[in-house]
DNA sequence: TTGAAAGCGCTACCAG
DNA sequence: CTGGTAGCGCTTTCAA
């Protein structure tokens, strides 16, 4: 069934059942009702392909995933990203394409997607400092969003970001209350912006209460299991080996709870860990509690806003660049029991910056 | 830049461009070149909507993905597949849609797909017995492939699946021959395909050496951190705890490390753990070995096979169901160490069925 | 071997 | 408030 037919049958012209059908104030009330119950029973859906054509708009949001090595792990938080996204997307009628390319062809990526008119706008994952993608969707004209950011940019642009410099001087902070004195951070690649704020917020942590962070307890690299469970190792095999560890994601996660585990220590008893981007996370000297800081869930949640976000530029594409910075929860609780809710214990204050 | 404007420059119609450029046959060599460089020169790329209108096709495979509740975590293996098909799709001029949907609605999600043409088929995620989408897309006529199989569907469909049970019978067969009697199987919902055949697989190993299944060691249910790390916590709790565990997911595989650890076992000395679709795992006893049945690379080469395979089926609409089973990995190495290759050590012969 | 012209199914402009 | 009509940019007959 096609508008044509349907207009057939209800004895109008398509051009009045379309202008029913996407609510234009000038039809008749009565009209459109009547419009609406037979596109109902007739089960018409409007073709995509040439509503498309017809509109000069896509109705769809390109995410462009550059993939190194045909072996790389696609980073779990970016898959609830785009859950997150995918569920605001829906709701307003957007297709959400996905195109996985190797990492030398992202910017053909880009410029492909502009050139054939296949999306609206895209959003930008794992940015860099000053990250090229910025000045080259400016340029091509493609609406975007990037989650996170791209500090040093010359180029405005929006973004959606979560506060990782806050979220690491709190969970340093926390450690520090413990009286923790060495700690280690495990850190992603510090080229990426995240990375390089998580860094920033780790030291100030320590340097506000008068301490140096040891340069053999901060690493920087890949977040894999393996390049985790390195790090960790190294560090646990040091004359004075750190207490606590404050990890950079779950995944790099995994590989210092091996290091801790094949050390003989005890997780929680031994040695404290803290892990970003996790549900779960060892947190104990002497209490037995788990803390998060940004939980997966509230990753799923920016991806949600970022959408948000992407479409309203689109809709306005005029307006000023949009940002919003996200807080990371921090969460206190039983690390025993299931997982617990948001609001199982609050915030102790010495936990807050 | 469009055709139209292409065919001006050239001094052509935009018929004999539009043939030069598709690859027809009956275009002079000499105009076909002259017609491609032009294209090259200009950056011409063909506009995907009116393509898709005038051809009727949509260029797009869709991914539905079905989300239960607002906090459920994506399943990361989920991630690798998806990222092995987009490479096939890539390459091949094709677009993945992803369209996210609550669970409750995943029919008229494909229903949607279909009608508006925005997809020229899907693939089926996370099949359970019997599924009842597999019928429904037949009904509908949305070409698809299945991840994984839906046992039991009168419906002839085609599908792409790994070999669960024997991955699972192999890796039981392994902790059998180290000598651990007392074994936990840690499943997902057997509802699922591939949770079915898992379980089939582990009970099969037990009985070929005439042990029967104890009922306290078989669990099953969700795959998250909470749900392995109740199971495994209440088994380690029982008078007769198991000494080795075999579990069906990255994730729960988490929830199961946690419990062991509170316990004060260390893994690989106290107890042994097998983790499926994870990249590494813990087995040991006296010896330092990880196990892994299929690792995550595999997962995105089955999403790339998938997504040939339907591709094949859209090219040929009316041929028979394809079907292909892969055989997981199971690799042996050292745990200490960076993550072993696949040819490290030999599959030794007591862990082959 | 090339070109003219008729769509693909919808939207949007302009008349009435 | 409703309808005729001209595209959107490409592919694909059909004629030459």
């Amino acid at each position: 069934m096609n508008l044509k037919e349907l207009a057939h049958q209800l004895g109008l012209s398509p051009t009045t059942v379309s202008r029913a059908l996407n609510g234009y104030p000038e039809v008749n009330e009565a009209t459109r009702e009547r419009v609406m119950a037979a596109a109902k029973r007739f089960n018409y859906r409007p073709n995509s392909r040439a509503q498309r054509l017809a509109t000069g708009r896509a109705l769809a949001i390109g995410h462009v995933i550059p993939i190194a090595s045909k072996h790389e792990m696609v980073n779990p938080v970016f898959a609830d990203f785009i859950a997150g996204a995918g569920e605001t997307y829906s709701r307003n009628g957007y297709d959400m394409v996905l195109s996985v390319v190797p990492d030398n062809e992202e910017e053909a990526a880009y410029r492909e997607l502009k050139a054939r008119g296949s999306v609206d706008g895209v959003i930008v994952h794992g940015p860099r400092m000053d990250d090229p993608r910025v000045r080259l969707l400016a340029e091509i004209g493609l609406p975007f969003v990037v989650h996170g950011r791209a500090s040093g940019s010359q180029t405005p642009y929006s973004w959606l970001d979560v506060n990782n410099r806050r979220a690491f001087r709190r969970a340093t902070d926390f450690l520090l209350d413990l009286g923790h004195r060495r700690i280690a951070l495990i850190n992603g690649l510090e080229f990426m912006d995240f990375a390089m704020r998580r860094r920033i917020g780790f030291t100030e942590a320590l340097e506000a209460r008068g301490l140096t962070p040891a340069p053999e307890l901060l690493s920087s690299a890949e977040m894999t299991e393996g390049r985790g469970h390195a790090m960790a190792a190294g560090m646990l095999a040091l004359p004075e080996p750190p207490t606590a560890f404050l990890v950079a994601s779950m995944i790099s996660g995994m590989g210092v709870r091996r290091a801790v585990e094949e050390r003989g220590l005890r997780i929680g008893r031994d040695v404290s860990i803290i892990i970003h981007d996790d549900d779960l996370s060892y947190m104990k000297n002497g209490e037995d509690v788990p803390i998060y800081t940004a939980t997966r869930s509230s990753v799923r949640e920016a991806g949600r806003q970022a959408a948000e976000m992407l479409l309203s530029i689109i809709a306005e594409p005029s307006g000023e660049p949009q940002t919003r910075l996200l807080e990371a929860d921090l969460i206190i609780g039983q690390s025993t029991g299931p997982a617990p809710a948001a609001s199982a214990r609050p915030v102790p204050a010495h936990a807050r910056t």
